[in-house]
DNA sequence: ATGAAAGCGCTAACAC
DNA sequence: GTGTTAGCGCTTTCAT
């Protein structure tokens, strides 16, 4: 390929003349690594500010050193969720250097597999997934070759997965209650995928919260969704056409909780005073739905950067593995919740 | 780095040897390069499947090939805008076997000429420049090497650069227009970056649909924004500071208009009633604003996919230089614009 | 403290 | 049609 060998790429070859010293003294700068007299590293130092010396990264890479990238593996970016995520962990890259190599999956096992096999086999340094959907699939050869990676949103297969995740038990739990203290008993719920633990928590948290005030669990409440808009909308029609419909609903995340909003605008509903309706998440667009949706707030941006620290951590030293976190909900009250109208 | 070797990754080599061929011919037949005997081909094909033969990319790109990973160079990543622009971009790309390296500058310009000259060192074979702040900076040495690039929302310094842009200066002529149809005469404008070209152009449309219609064209009425949300709300407030004040205000994006609703709320100014509102890009929060946001949209997603397959067309044949396209705006009209109520 | 040399996995001439 | 060979730019022993 022409366009990609030109004669002004200055490697550390060039430096190394330059500088007068041989090209693994260059290396040795660059990387800090071992003894260098500081006369002769300045003399290094100034001959690379010279030239405008910048390391090629795959050269490093491929030669055993830092590829300096993490490999982030995620559904789909063009979500206001991941876009707070990706807050945080663009937040830390930054001033760690670091840069991100993304992929998006769309909700493909194979392409999970596959491009977990790719970015280990060193094009990056370590993994960052976001909800990853089949982690049984790769995690037992990312950990057979010691390879940094931190789960976003979702536990791993055992104890021993680095994760950061929500209090989605106690948040679905405070949901359901926030809902039954103001007066309901007929509390719709419409599910995320159920196999993601985040969606099966919020699931348990909400029933119970129910047991816990002596409210039987009625299964025709509940109906799966996917965490997608449509979901909610459906799920909403479904919750109103039971011969007894639910007073309240709540949706396992904003997304679904905005299509069920739809759906009660279709259907003349006013929220709250027809009915009240809780989200997850708290995404940006919560707080301007109208009405302004009460919903269970997630740190996502405090989520993306504390995985992304606990990520080059670990990079930075293979022998301290961090510790999974569990970081705490929290009930944001708005105005889409309110006594029910009987 | 141990975690980075292991003796689980098999090579071009191991191919090689369990196909009995010489690891050139393997190579051969993993890029589809020059001609192999069928025969051989399908013994290598065999060997690749059997032993789950995966290319090293940065051994691929250091060798000079095709590194099979695009540049995507962004202000920010977490917008709506730019989730729409990369849904585009997402898209091609899944259909191409490419992957995507992210570089978000948040507007500093040092950084922007760093990643692109670390870009076009190799890492990846073509780069994609969503509304970069500095062309000129690098654009030089990108056409040096023959580097492909591609432009998004702002054009490069001049013909020879390849770019995907909308209509601007017709949107901003457009909503202006429907404003004055309406019945406006007194149209405050909040622009956004104005070292953009695609700020500049929706003021000058604005302009000339003023000029147009016969209406002068007051200084007092354009308060310069950064198409953040905070100055919209800014500049709202500055134009209903005014002497006399506008009756309409024609923001020059979707997120400085919503700031404007909020100061409009906040003044207890009924939307569009007492002042009406235009916004531009039609992200997909303008839908559900309080009113519905009346707006140029923008074909973001069809940019990102556009742009993606002029890079990876021009990628894939060095010598067709693909031609900049600018795509048509269109008026949405919504609730946020009605006649002005003097 | 620094230089020499091997090799990471691959592509691309160049032979045959 | 296929094998041989020389790097790509760097990190890392191993010498000195």
């Amino acid at each position: 390929m022409a366009h990609k060998k030109t004669l002004t790429d200055i490697t550390i070859i060039d430096v190394a003349r330059e500088a007068g010293v041989s090209y693994s003294t260059v290396s040795r700068v660059v990387n800090n690594k071992s003894y260098v007299k500081p006369e002769t590293r300045e003399r290094v130092t100034q001959a690379m500010h010279r030239l405008g010396y910048q390391a090629n990264l795959q050269a490093r890479s491929l030669a055993g050193g830092h590829s300096h990238v993490i490999g982030l593996l995620v559904h789909n970016m063009s979500t206001q969720y991941m876009g707070e995520i990706f807050r945080g962990i663009d937040d830390v890259l930054a001033t760690h250097n670091y840069e991100v190599m993304l992929y998006t999956t769309h909700r493909r096992r194979t392409k999970e597999s596959a491009y977990v096999n790719m970015m280990a086999r060193g094009l990056a340094d370590g993994l960052l997934i976001v909800l990853p959907r089949q982690p049984e699939a790769y995690i037992e050869s990312l950990r057979a070759r010691d390879f940094p990676y931190v789960l976003i949103d979702q536990v791993g297969i055992d104890e021993h997965d680095v994760s950061v995740t929500a209090t989605n038990f106690q948040g679905g739990y405070d949901a359901t209650t926030h809902l039954i203290e103001l007066g309901h008993r007929r509390i719709g719920k419409i599910t995320g995928w159920m196999d993601m633990v985040s969606a099966r928590d919020r699931l348990e948290g909400y029933k119970a919260a129910l047991s816990d005030h002596g409210i039987p669990v009625d299964p025709e409440l509940i109906v799966i969704g996917d965490f997608e808009k449509i979901s909610g909308y459906q799920g909403a029609a479904t919750l109103l056409d039971l011969a007894a419909p639910p007073t309240a609903v709540f949706a396992s995340n904003d997304v679904m909780a905005q299509g069920a909003l739809e759906l009660f605008r279709e259907r003349s509903l006013q929220v709250p005073q027809d009915i009240s309706l809780v989200g997850f998440d708290d995404i940006p667009i919560a707080a301007i739905l109208n009405p302004p949706l009460t919903t269970l707030r997630q740190p996502m941006v405090e989520m993306g950067r504390l995985a992304t620290q606990m990520l080059l951590d670990w990079i930075s030293d293979p022998e301290q593995k961090p510790a999974s976190v569990i970081l705490p909900t929290e009930l944001i009250h708005r105005e889409s919740t309110s006594l029910p109208q009987s």
